[in-house]
Parts: structure tokens; C-alpha cells; sequence
DNA sequence: GTGGTGCCTAAAGATTATCTTTAGCATCTG
DNA sequence: CAGATGCTAAAGATAATCTTTAGGCACCAC
């Protein structure tokens, strides 16, 4: 009176609306073998065959498609129940990231992973295609000191600061030598970098590379990234400020190097991306994670060529990130 | 897009349906907690309430209201897909059984199992409330001796055998003396113990216990018990059978005692139940298992009262019987 | 043919989910 | 107030379920 084996009858559905076990898996976020498995429990437990087999998809046996249109009916009206209910709240992840990194970096690459997971819905800072749902956060992405105490902790990349200019003060700044470059031109400060103790501000800076500079400390304070890089591109001034998040606009030379790239700094601090254990099992926030940290290394690459020295490698928190 | 939580919204429902989580346990063939957590892993998830457990009775909250009709539809889909895949299988159970043991004994008892069990349907040796699956018995009764091969065997009772007559004929016989009721009365012969090496024929019997008879192995022969006591009931003469199956005819003094009751044997054989391990781990199995074995002992317990001797007791095979 | 590819299956072991058990608490009832 | 009834909590046991890895089979291109 009571049925059983529930989740072998929406594997079977789902294998027949999808026309493969391959595709009812990624559905299912599982393996095509456990999908199999699934229908084989319930095929054996009937001792029917339900399921043909064949090249170019499957068929529903005949002692099964009776019962199929009850069954497409049945996981329709589950859907209507779990939208209702906001159960595919699976497929959706939920950030919470500076903006800077959102903007810059992160937004522009996650087409590609809506791409592939068409059906994976974000909420990045309280606003996207998922709903906001306060104080469920499933990554936090910070730029900040590692924190031993947060367990599922990835390093992303660290940045590398030196001064940026746009490309038509980056060409006035050239045909001065490089110890008089900066007398009376406009310094930007980025005070995103404040807490961290290898970045420089341009007092350090200054004296560092034996750049003469009245008042180096004087100038426009930008508390965030994106806003320094439009001053500069608007040519209000050079800035010290990192590359991480600006790749595009570096290889489209919209971000030029008044100085020799050895000027530069990484920072002692990193980009990191914090994961709730609780979430981190979701098949869908393993998808993303895995996405994240491999996406992560092509800039960390980038950035290693560009300024010619590699960074020094953090010793990679290996954790298992199969489905 | 996949709904998840498929037995919590199973669980859900059926609360809601049954009015209690009890009830729903019940159907389900789970303990009350194991529904309570179903349901709780849901809210949990969801992060919200779906269930106000109230006193008389259960509501559901205003989250879930809106999403019940969709829930309530698809489990009926469901069921009725079940039924054309004949998924409600789980509730039959299928017994193979000598017919003496199934009408004298099992059928008359197996209404008040019925009745606490209404959903349970049983195939006896292919009839009954289920269809007949070949090759698909689930328990298999038979008087014999003890097989370690099988597993799953569980003693029910011996028999004990002695001189059994109408009231009438036990009335006519005992104005004789011992030695000499015999001589001149009709023997019936019952084969069904013919293996059985502790159970005497009437040749042995007469032996034994000193009584005179002519030719004592001439008669008519039964194969099985009831007949043979249906003729004993019609006054057809004096049977050498056991009293294991006829605690009826026995309390209706139908089926007397021509001779002591310590003219009697207990047989080396037993009715025994092998349970397939397969089916052993339905619950729907083991209730059937649990009340099998509690009746046996009844009827153990009436025959060692009986006979005035108790019967050496089996070593109980102990092994879970709980739900 | 021959090798490659896509898709399903098999077997094993690992990992979870799920259940039972036992105890506890609150509410209702006599 | 004692006793029932019904839900909940926590722990441990059990069983379902998944991943992994390997292999088979059909199809297809070369």
C-alpha cells in the first residue's frame, strides 16, 4: 500500500525523459553506474525487466509503460510540490564576496560555469537568480590572512601590487627618469591593501625604489579596487594597486607599468574562498568549488608569468573533490 | 530541477493523510521516531517548519499548505503506478505449506493476524488475496526433520501421537478392557508419520502397550491428518494420530482418548517454518515470523499440558524478531 | 579489419542515509 | 496525581546507496 523504492522510479522516469542513464545522472547529480544501479534494485526486486536497453536510447518495457504515465505525472507534480516548497534550493549557491572580486574577476568567468550547469541558480551578496536567504552562506570569498580555525579554506591567489597608470600617463611617465617620475604627479591610494604587511603604500614605495615625492601619502584614498582603476583609466593619476583582478584589462593594455615590474610586491595576504562544511558535500557546490580553484590557478599562472617571478606556491590543501 | 527528500515528502504526507506521525509509522513500517526524523531532515534542510504537531492531530504550516494538494496527487500517481507494477509486492507473502498444517492449523488462526495486518495479503500454495509468483515463496512449511542447511528454520512443534476416536467409538471401547479394545475394531492408518522413527504404527503401538490385535498393519490408510479425522469423526474406527494440528477437536471433545495419554509419543519430526533470508528482512515477513512463532507456542504449550509430559523443549534458535 | 568512442554493466569497497533503541518530556485523561 | 499517549533527542547499528575501477558491446571512422 505503501511504495517503495522511490528513488528507483525517478531515476527510471528521469532515464526515459532524458533518453540516457548518462543524462538522468548528471540530473541526479550522480554516476551513470549508480543510476543503473538504482533501476536494476527495483528491476530485480519486481523480477521484470523495465528498462530496454538499446543503441539510440531507451524504451520502456511493455510491463512499465502502463504504469509510466502515472509515473510522469506523479515526479510533475513533485516538482510543482518542491517549487513550492523551494526544495531545489540545491541548486542553488549562494556567495558572499567583495565586490571588487565580484566585479572584476568572478562575474566574467562564471559564464562559463552557467554554461555547463545551466541549472545551478547563484545568489552573490544577496542578489541573483536565487533567492536571498540570510545567513546561509555557502562560500565567503575574502582577501585577507589565513584563519586556521575555518577548516574548508582554499587559497586562491595572492596579489601582486605595483603602480598602474593608464596608458597615455604611463607614456608621459616614461620619458621621465624613473627617480623624478612621480615628483607632482598624482598619486591614487588604494586602501584595500592597508591590513597587509607586504604591500607597500607609496611612502614605502618611494623610498624603496629611490623615487623622490613630496607628501607621498596626499592623494585620493580609494577604499575599493574597481574605483582606483577608473581613476587611473580616467588618467586622474598613477595607483598602487594589484593586478589579480584585472587581467583583461592588463592584455588589452588598458593597464600600463610606469615602472619596471620588479617594483612590484606580492601580497602577504591572499584571495580565499571560505566553504561551509555543511555545504561543501552539495555535488553542486563541489562542482563549483572545483571550477573556482582551477580557475583560480590560471590567474595565479597569469600572474606569475607576468611579473616574472613566481610566487611562492602555498602548499595545496588537497581535499577530495570528486562528486 | 530533482526533487530530493523523496520518503521525507512520502513521511510528510502520509502524516498528514493518517493524522498522526504513529499512524504514518505504522503504514510505512518504521518506528514513530525514524517518521519524526524523516521530517525533520526536511524542515531542516528547508529551514523552515512544515509540520505543527499539535494536540489532536497534525497541521500542516502555511509553507507546506500551498505545495500539500501537489504532494497529495503525486503520491496517489505513485500508488497507482505501484499497483500496475505490482511494487505493492512488499505486502504479499507467499507461503507453500502441507494442506493439513494450512486448514487445521494456519487458517483458522491467521484472522487475527489478518486482522491486526489488513494490508497483508498471503498466497497459500498458489490461492489466495495475492497473485501466484512462481518460484517466489517466502516461507515453506513442513513436518520433518531438521536441516542445518537451512538458515532460517524455525521449530514451531512436534507432534505428539497417540490412539485417537469418536467420542462414540472412545465411549464403546473403554467398557473393554485395555489389552482387548483392539481386536475386532478398524484401524486407521495414518502414512503422514511414516518417516517419523518415533512414531509408532499400530503394530508397534499394539506391542508396546501389551494389546492384542490380529493382524494390526490391515486397514485403511490416510495420507494426510484431516482426512484420516474426518473418518475417525464418522466413526470409521480408531486412529494412531497427532493432536499437534486438532486443539479444537480436542477442546470441542470431539476426538477423544481411547487409552491413556501416556500410551502416546512425541515425534521426532517438528513442523518447522524456513523462512527465505531474502524475506526474512521484510517487516511485513517478520510480523508474519513473529506471530507464527507466538502462536506455535501456544499450541506447544496446550500439548505439553495435554499429553501430562512436557515436551524437551528446542534449543531456540534466538535471532531478532523486532521491527 | 582495427582502433576509438559512447554507453551501459559488474564488483568491490567506502560512505551515507536511515532506522531502531532507549530515554525523556509535554500534554491530555481519568 | 498517576497513567497514557504521542512526539523528540541522542546514540549506535544497519542497510541502502554511491563512487571507483574495470570491462563488455555496439557503432563508427579510418
Amino acid at each position: 500500500m505503501v511504495v517503495t523504492h522511490l528513488r528507483s522510479l525517478q531515476a527510471l522516469e528521469l532515464a526515459l525523459r532524458t533518453g540516457s542513464l548518462q543524462a538522468a545522472a548528471e540530473v541526479l547529480w550522480l554516476t551513470p553506474a549508480a543510476v543503473g544501479q538504482r533501476i536494476k534494485a527495483l528491476e530485480e526486486y519486481l523480477g521484470v525487466d523495465l528498462l530496454v536497453r538499446g543503441r539510440s536510447g531507451l524504451r520502456p518495457t511493455a510491463e512499465l509503460s502502463a504504469a509510466l504515465a502515472h509515473l510522469r505525472t506523479a515526479f510533475e507534480e513533485l516538482d510543482a510540490a518542491a517549487a513550492l516548497l523551494n526544495l531545489q534550493r540545491g541548486d542553488q549557491i549562494h556567495l558572499a564576496a567583495m565586490s571588487d572580486f565580484v566585479e572584476l574577476w568572478l562575474r566574467p568567468r562564471l559564464r562559463t560555469f552557467a554554461a555547463e550547469h545551466p541549472q545551478i541558480q547563484f545568489c552573490i551578496n544577496g542578489e541573483g537568480d536565487a533567492p536571498l536567504r540570510i545567513g546561509d552562506v555557502d562560500c565567503e570569498i575574502r582577501f585577507g590572512a589565513e584563519q586556521p580555525a575555518v577548516s574548508e579554506s582554499d587559497l586562491l591567489f595572492r596579489d601582486f601590487v605595483l603602480p598602474v597608470a593608464s596608458p597615455e600617463n604611463a607614456h608621459r611617465l616614461a620619458r621621465l627618469k624613473p627617480s623624478e617620475r612621480l615628483e607632482g604627479f598624482p598619486l591614487l591610494h588604494v586602501d584595500f591593501y592597508r591590513d597587509d604587511r607586504e604591500v607597500p603604500n607609496w611612502s614605502d614605495w618611494a623610498e624603496a625604489h629611490g623615487c623622490r615625492r613630496t607628501d607621498p601619502n596626499r592623494g585620493i584614498r580609494f577604499q575599493r579596487i574597481q574605483p582606483a582603476l577608473e581613476a587611473v583609466g580616467a588618467n586622474a593619476g598613477v595607483a598602487l594597486c594589484g593586478l589579480a583582478l584585472s587581467r583583461e584589462s592588463v592584455e588589452r593594455s588598458e593597464l600600463c607599468f610606469p615602472f619596471p615590474v620588479s617594483t612590484g610586491r606580492w601580497s602577504a595576504h591572499a584571495f580565499r574562498a571560505d566553504f561551509r562544511p555543511k555545504s561543501v558535500v552539495r555535488p553542486q557546490v563541489k562542482a563549483f568549488r572545483q571550477w573556482l580553484l582551477a580557475e583560480a590557478t590560471l590567474t595565479r599562472d597569469w600572474l606569475s608569468r607576468i611579473c616574472g617571478v613566481s610566487e611562492q606556491r602555498p602548499k595545496p590543501s588537497r581535499r577530495k573533490l570528486s562528486r
